[in-house]
DNA sequence: GTATTTGCAAACGTTTTGCGGCTAC
DNA sequence: GTAGCCGCAAAACGTTTGCAAATAC
């Protein structure tokens, strides 16, 4: 794989950042830097990077994708009036755990949680 | 809501199979009993069951959705390999788990929880 | 020099919507 | 009679792809 200014702002953007953005926000803030960046580059370096596993995709069911640059085993929230993701960090379920109770033969390469509820801030 | 012969086929082939069909297969099943049905309409009723919550939507982040008429708290698992979808009936964590790792004033309604990798039929 | 990446525009697959006609009640 | 439903076709949406020009090395 060869450099590009393109792919390192994107992965740069991030590994800086911990709000889970959909890839047109990523490309919104990339243009920031890189001005005539195109929405199909973008989509493209989302790809490879979680290809190279940089990356995670979360399929919140929001209709679009986020991107998360945190790799550690970790769940998610989406608060259903603000919209905000709020990562959960206590290992809820270890892939092992599920990989027993489905029973002899599975094996279990990953896992992903999301709970949607109503956040703190929310909720006052 | 007024009864429609569509929205009970859907919601009958629903209830009646455990395979998690997207939209698109609900389709192609109920088709053989109303010949004339539109796809439109298939992708309406399975919306407003959603919001009646006689149904569950899996967005399992193959680019379609699934939909499951199986309503108890339970969880899937994804073959990469032959592509089924199995349930885990083994309840893995508890919403109000859930809410307690969050913290104060967090209030969780639903969970989804998503695991991917190789079923024993395909580990042979 | 050449293989990879880019921006652009067009295409794609899934889902939603506008509409005029039909149906439940 | 009328509000809600239908089928149809077109639009919308997020995402991917084909292409010729630009870039990394």
């Amino acid at each position: 794989m060869r450099y590009s200014k393109q792919r390192e702002a994107i992965n740069t953007y991030l590994q800086g950042t911990t709000c889970h953005p959909t890839a047109e926000e990523v490309y919104e803030q990339v243009k920031h830097e890189i001005h005539d960046i195109s929405l199909a580059t973008v989509y493209r370096n989302l790809k490879q990077l979680q290809e190279l596993n940089l990356i995670k995709r979360l399929d919140t069911g929001e209709g679009e994708a986020r991107f998360d640059a945190d790799l550690s085993d970790h769940s998610h929230f989406l608060c259903e009036r603000c919209g905000n993701v709020y990562d959960l960090f206590d290992e809820l379920v270890a892939p092992e755990d599920i990989a027993d109770k489905l029973g002899k033969g599975f094996t279990v390469g990953r896992k992903m949680i999301y709970a949607y509820g109503v956040c703190d801030k929310c909720n006052k």
